[in-house]
DNA sequence: ATAGGTATTATGTCTAGACATAATATTTCT
DNA sequence: AGAAATATTATGTCTAGACATAATACCTAT
């Protein structure tokens, strides 16, 4: 075990344990150094990961302090779809329902910034996993900072693995919510109408410009769960 | 800007940009360094952290690549529900609506690990903010690993609280889902029965023994958003 | 050809020492 | 006393060099 993730433990055992209580000043890096043998760098790396994953706030001068509520934080892969199905062992399969080219809503319009009158393509699709529906899929992709994606075939695989071929990206935006299934989206995700659906809402943008938004409904009964 | 920033923000370019394209090997350090004039540990420092976000593969021997499809973890930070609204620049207002020591049901028994016939405490609260119903609390707290939680008064302050005060934690877990909205509940947040609502629960333990499990329903329209 | 052993190599970690920086503590001046 | 200038200090970053480790590439014997 490398002797940073070693001090690191240490550390966490005597934060866990309350030996660090919530607030108290830690030792300085120099006195934990020779304390546990190592040189500064070593015990800086460990203090800097304990600080990224929430459990002490640092000042320089101020010292080191352990947080009165730790851990605000948690990371939770965004899933992607065939990677998540098929890690499961389960067979995934794909089916475009929808594709037209058409003027989009005014919040969609908003999001993607382009003019009201401009036509986007519009997607819909199922994902499934061993014949179950898993996923539905509801995209919009600008055709004016992405006029390529009028020739791309969806009939095969999905709109977001041509898009990671495709195009780079710069910033991304996810939203988690819950929503009311719709008449269409029930009946493909075999729910009844109105019932209360996990939603991913992800918003992708080049350069400032936004690429494409989505609207990821998931079957009943998903959870999006992480540890810490 | 610290030089391994300006390093990791260079490569990161020729990430986004596809100079570096999927897949592709990259320079190694050495290189790296030499070409950016910088010393191997700094460039090793830049590209750890690409590696940690998800942009990079590393792989002794074998060198650095561009991922196929950026493995992305987004950071949400868990709502500490009086933080979150008070940071809002709104009041926070607390009321306690149930207090009871009571066997708890199946599901509830087996996170917690105690028998069937073991009693725990189970709390409902509502939180508010400004006024208007923000968030339902239903939690259940261990009285065999903290019996100590019979006697602490949860009319002024919520649970969360006095845990976070109180108990030490080695694990938690998270999960985030869509529930739909029970009498009791849609009353206290003021929705209707059934609407679709969003929702944490979080497990809490210490040393292997379940402290505490909660279930947080959050107001309509509640979305919890990161970007990166 | 193939299995097994050996050399090579890029990353992973560590050290000692140095300087930079931000925040706090102290002193000085009014 | 209060404001401004100065000293101090813990963390933040960086360097050069070293050794460790895992994975690959190569070589050898069968």
């Amino acid at each position: 075990m490398p002797s940073y993730l070693e001090v690191k433990a240490e550390i966490l055992r005597r934060i866990t344990s309350r030996k660090f209580a919530p607030g108290a000043l830690l030792p300085g890096e120099i006195e934990l150094a020779a304390q546990f043998d190592v040189a500064r760098g070593t015990v800086n790396r460990a203090m800097r990961e304990l600080t990224d994953e929430g459990f002490v706030e640092r000042r320089r001068k101020g010292g080191t302090r352990v947080r009165l509520s730790p851990l605000r934080e948690a990371r939770f892969h965004i899933p992607i779809i065939r990677g998540e199905i098929e890690s499961a062992g389960l067979r995934y399969s794909y089916l475009l329902l929808v594709r037209e080219i058409i003027c989009p809503p005014e919040d969609i319009c908003k999001t993607l910034g382009t003019g009201e009158a401009v036509k986007a393509l519009h997607l819909t699709c199922l994902h499934s996993a061993d014949g179950n529906p898993y996923q539905h899929e509801d995209r919009w992709i600008s055709l004016k900072t992405l006029p390529q994606a009028r020739d791309a075939d969806f009939s095969v695989a999905g709109p977001n693995e041509w898009l990671v071929r495709t195009v780079p990206y710069s910033n991304v935006e996810v939203s988690f919510l819950a929503a009311a299934a719709d008449s269409k989206q029930a009946q493909a995700l075999q729910v009844k109408t109105g019932d209360p659906l996990f939603c991913a809402e992800r918003t992708t943008w080049w350069q400032g410009k936004a690429i494409t938004r989505v609207k990821l409904l998931f079957g009943k009964n998903y959870r999006m769960t992480a540890q810490y």
